[in-house]
RNA sequence: GCGAAGGUGGCGGAAUUGGCAGACGCGCUGGCCUUAGGAGCCAGUGCCGCAAGGCGUGCGGGUUCGAAUCCCGCCCUUCGCACCA
């Protein structure tokens, strides 16, 4: 009796093995080999559940890879410690943050022995201890003296129930992220960073960032959100100057209304004095307007006319000023010209408030459309168009025209002809033109829009209520899908520009501008400031000093950290509450000064931590410049995607501040980047008792509670949700060898995939498997020495000879490149097999047996390293796993043994035969082969073979007549 | 609405460069072992068909000796952004 797979006794054999030899530990003077491996740090909430092992578990494969590849590896953990959830818990559970997050620590800690994950501890830094926000301060300092952090008064999210500001990504729909309070807005100053400065670099090196998945950059492009047009300077009737920034400029002249932000500072100063009472009002509700009600999509268009108008400097038309919330203060310029024509949103707010809309770009199509409503012209019109070839439909009496662009003057002559006294039609298309009897007119500027309106009221009384032309047409079904569109296209009704189209059309009435003065080319980026103020106690204290005499002062560089107070926590506790810590002296003057008593943003922690890594002991600088510069940028980042902006974005912005200061030599920080994807699982939602844990669900997806049908959703595995695996269970019932085995088994990284109770019984049966063949194995195969003698191997031994070699070459290319541990372990699956097929033949070479068992051990090693470093010992190779180098496959064994080929007769697979391997790579010889193989021959039967296509290791093609 | 990624057996997925579609695993079916099985072992398993054979990678077309892979059009799913002028 063989004896069996005990994980636990293994594991428990193993586990303090590798740290007490020290194979973790980064040789950080030496960067000849250097790899800088990172994970990204984790916020320690708790407990790790099998989810998070997506990420921590490939990480330790691809480090014991590079280490047996010879690597000199940094790959050090350390803990994202500050933050909102540490302090709620505490006010939960009447701890101090501290005690509270260091617990979980050591709870972490803990399990990654137990998951046999290994980092280079020496190394590990938590975020929320002195020594480390001494010099996340620092940095606040430096970007400060480089004007880089600035204070301002700002709109920021606030939540009533959490009292406090929350960051943009605690705010999901309109809601806090924890209590679910609706969001207030509210007026606040607070310290940013200026990442905007950076906007134009950040977007451009994204170009340099090769390795990193393009999806995570598109994100990055479309945060920054930059935009290329023109700032064009409008005047009001008493001539202030309005600046407008427009990505249109070449729709100018169809500007018939100005909207400004309802904050505009101008709006004070422009306001009627008879519409003050309405403005005031309209301002009210836009600042009351939650950010749920400011979401609502399809939300019907709001705003006021401010009693004032200005001047469109193209056209020289008065056009009215509005306030709308759709105008945001905080992009551009706060206000925009309202091209209705042209634009969306200004074409429903045209519709809504009656305001007049002029088309100033022809549709591409060069498609027009002319309604004729029933009564307006005489018999035999529709015989007559049909005649001249115009393409029309009868509805209801109605005839509805589409004709090209081209045919407009030949089509109004002709319809001139027929139309009934007082009537009219319209052709709608490359501008608008009505059709009266006595003459065709254009929809040209403001004051032809009001002739039109007024003789088309005076002709038919049915429309009197109708406010614009616009919202005439607009009563025309017809032509509701041509009244506006936002494409590119030839310029009309645009005075000296008219005529002017395509790539020309913006870059020439820039031009125009600029020759009169009153715009200029323009760029804005929908990127804001980083807002890093927060009202809350457990974070980096923003080593700023209120003076009453001196103003801002900073806190001198060495009297940093500025500590956080040692206060019993009890309840909400901010800085400003706790008076030993807000009174002070100011540094310049001496005089009584306060504190400024917010904390910094957790992300501003989490943007150097991966320098601060490099020399963590270091107590006179944040890091070692010059290990820095030979360890940095990390050569391969692995997170999950939901940083792919936030994280990411803001260690960009201060790598590029860094180096701009020339501290260091480097402006990227990320060489690689791998997102891993999320493990799911069930969550099930009871609308009384909320989540269940799946263990939990009564018989037919009941509540165990109440007995109520639950909602189920595959979603990531999260503690909030209930539906987490624990690894600690795991681990217990199959060890961490099967669950390492199968996280990275269970589909490629990059992916969200669904856990499976089954999978892991699965992984748990491969190492079964592999045990008992091994340990059988044992007794014949432990004292050969010799090396395989390739020549010597049977037909049965030179399959599993190639085997082999193609299984390190698979398996190899997988470390080094996409990471797909899924293809690579069932690889190993399959070698595996192999071997347990060849041993069935009979006993077998003992030397090829120990060559394929050892090979393996080392190759299985990185992902199962238990189980492979007690079946490496007892082979008795005398080192450890880790001290042995990666296998590396043979060439010229790939090329062993027979290869099958498919032949193919026309497209369809008719054979398949075995030939030597010379054979079959020979193109010539592999076409003489096949042609003369009997199988082909009867399939051809006399048919004429007209090509052959042979390729070499592959297949052949045969097209035969 | 805009942008991106994706759609392959009952399920997770494989096919990395245009070259045997479904590797590997799960599940299922049958058998063995067992007092028993939510354990283990062996075999089978894309679909239709007794078979020969035919059909198959979201749908429709195209290029090619050959298409999951390339091109054109459409449908669906997921994610990101969402009044950004």
């Amino acid at each position: 009796m063989t004896e069996g797979y005990n994980p636990k006794a293994i594991e428990d054999k193993w586990r303090d093995f590798w740290r007490k030899k020290g194979f973790f530990k980064a040789n950080i003077k030496d960067t000849k080999r250097k790899f800088y491996y990172l994970n990204m740090f984790p916020y320690p909430s708790g407990k790790l559940h099998a989810g998070h092992g997506r990420n921590y578990i490939l990480g330790d494969a691809i480090t014991r890879f590079l280490i047996m590849r010879g690597y000199n590896v940094l790959n050090p953990m350390g803990w994202d410690a500050f933050g909102l959830p540490a302090e709620n818990a505490a006010i939960e559970q009447g701890v101090h943050p501290r005690d509270w997050t260091w617990r979980n620590i050591e709870e972490f800690k803990r399990q990654f022995r137990a998951w046999g994950v290994e980092y280079d501890w020496d190394r590990e830094i938590a975020t929320c201890e002195p020594d480390y926000y001494k010099w996340t301060q620092w940095l606040f300092l430096k970007l400060y003296e480089r004007g880089l952090a600035y204070r301002a008064e700002a709109d920021v999210n606030w939540c009533p129930g959490c009292d406090t500001v929350l960051a943009n990504e605690q705010v999901v729909a309109g809601r806090c992220e924890r209590c679910g309070s609706v969001v207030e807005r509210k007026k606040l100053t607070q310290w940013f960073f200026k990442i905007t400065a950076y906007a134009q670099r950040l977007l451009d090196d994204l170009d340099k960032l090769t390795e990193w998945p393009e999806r995570v950059k598109l994100m990055q492009r479309n945060w920054i959100g930059r935009s290329e047009g023109a700032q064009v300077t409008f005047k009001s009737e008493q001539g202030d100057p309005i600046e407008v920034f427009t990505t249109r400029p070449d729709t100018l002249w169809g500007a018939t209304f100005l909207v400004l932000a309802p904050e505009h500072p101008l709006v004070e100063k422009l306001t009627a004095p008879d519409r003050r009472k309405e403005v005031e009002e309209y301002r009210k509700f836009a600042a009351s307007q939650t950010e749920v009600e400011r979401l609502s999509t399809e939300k019907e268009k709001t705003g006021v006319f401010i009693g004032a108008c200005a001047i469109n400097p193209a056209s020289g038309a008065k056009i009215p000023i509005w306030i709308s919330d759709y105008v945001l203060m905080t992009y551009g310029t706060g206000a925009i010209m309202g091209v209705p024509a042209h634009d969306e949103r200004d074409f429903q707010f045209a519709l809504k408030f009656g305001l007049p809309v002029i088309p100033v770009i022809a549709p591409p199509s060069g498609v027009a459309k002319s309604h004729l409503r029933r009564g307006t012209y005489r018999e035999g019109l529709g015989e007559a168009l049909k005649e001249e070839g115009f393409e029309f439909e009868e509805k209801e009496g109605a005839l509805q025209v589409t004709l090209a662009e081209d045919d407009r003057a030949r089509y109004v002559a002709l319809v001139q002809e027929y139309l009934q006294p007082g009537a009219w039609t319209e052709v709608v298309g490359a501008g608008w033109q009505f059709v009266f009897a006595d003459g065709a007119m254009n929809v040209g500027s403001i004051e032809e829009e009001r002739a039109i309106l007024k003789k088309c009221k005076r002709l038919d009384p049915s429309v009197q209520e109708r406010r614009t032309v616009a919202e005439l047409l607009w009563g025309v079904e017809f032509y509701r899908d041509v009244l506006f569109h936002a494409e590119y296209g030839e310029m009309i009704n645009s005075g000296p520009l008219t005529g002017t189209g395509g790539e020309e059309a913006i870059r020439r009435t820039i031009e125009w501008l600029e020759a009169r003065g009153i715009g200029k080319h323009a760029v804005t980026y929908r990127l804001r400031d980083w807002l890093v103020s927060r009202q809350r106690y457990w974070g980096a204290p923003i080593p700023m000093i209120h003076c009453p005499r001196c103003g801002v002062v900073p806190v001198p560089e060495e009297e940093l950290p500025v500590l956080l107070p040692d206060v019993p926590f009890i309840g909400k506790k901010g800085l400003a509450e706790i008076p030993e810590f807000v009174e002070t002296t100011c540094p310049r003057c001496g005089g009584p000064a306060r504190r400024d008593t917010d904390t910094m943003d957790t992300f501003v922690d989490s943007s150097w931590y991966f320098l601060r890594y490099i020399s963590p002991k270091d107590d006179t600088r944040p890091f070692d410049p010059e290990l820095a510069n030979r360890w940095l940028p990390v050569d391969l980042y692995v997170g999950g995607v939901e940083h792919a902006i936030l994280h990411l974005l803001y260690s960009r912005f201060i790598t590029k501040a860094l180096y701009d200061m020339g501290y260091i030599s480097f402006d990227e920080p990320f060489r690689r980047l791998f997102t891993q994807g999320m493990i799911t699982y069930p969550a099930y939602w009871c609308p009384t008792h909320h989540w269940i844990p799946p263990g939990e669900v009564a018989e037919g997806n009941r509540c165990p509670h109440c007995g109520a049908p639950l909602e189920v959703q595959v979603l990531a595995m999260s503690k909030s949700k209930k539906n987490v695996v624990s690894p600690d269970e795991l681990i217990e019932k199959y060890g961490a060898d099967t669950e390492r085995l199968y996280t990275l088994f269970m589909g490629p990284p990059e992916r969200d995939i669904e856990w499976s109770e089954e999978g892991v019984r699965g992984a748990w049966r491969f190492l079964t498997r592999l045990w008992g063949l091994v340990v059988d194995q044992l007794p014949r195969i432990r004292d050969v020495k010799e090396p395989v003698d390739p020549a010597a191997l049977d037909k049965a031994g030179q399959e599993l000879w190639r085997k082999l070699h193609a299984t390190i070459k698979k398996v190899t290319e997988e470390f080094e490149g996409r990471l797909g541990m899924n293809t690579a372990i069932a690889a190993l699956m399959e070698l595996t097999r192999a071997l347990s097929d060849y041993l069935e033949q009979g006993p077998g070479d003992a030397r090829l047996v120990r060559e394929v068992i050892r090979n393996l051990i080392l190759l299985l090693s990185p992902i199962t390293p238990f189980i492979c470093e007690e079946l490496w010992s007892r082979l008795g190779e005398g080192r450890s796993v880790l001290e042995t180098p990666w296998p590396e496959y043979d060439k010229a064994a790939l090329a062993v043994g027979e290869v099958e080929i498919p032949v193919q007769i026309n497209g369809k697979v008719r054979a398949r035969l075995k030939l030597a391997s010379d054979v079959a790579f020979d193109p010539q010889r592999l076409k003489e082969a096949v042609l003369s193989a009997q199988v082909v021959q009867a399939r051809l039967s006399g048919r004429e073979v007209r090509r052959v296509i042979a390729v070499p290791g592959k297949l052949v093609s045969i097209v035969a007549g």
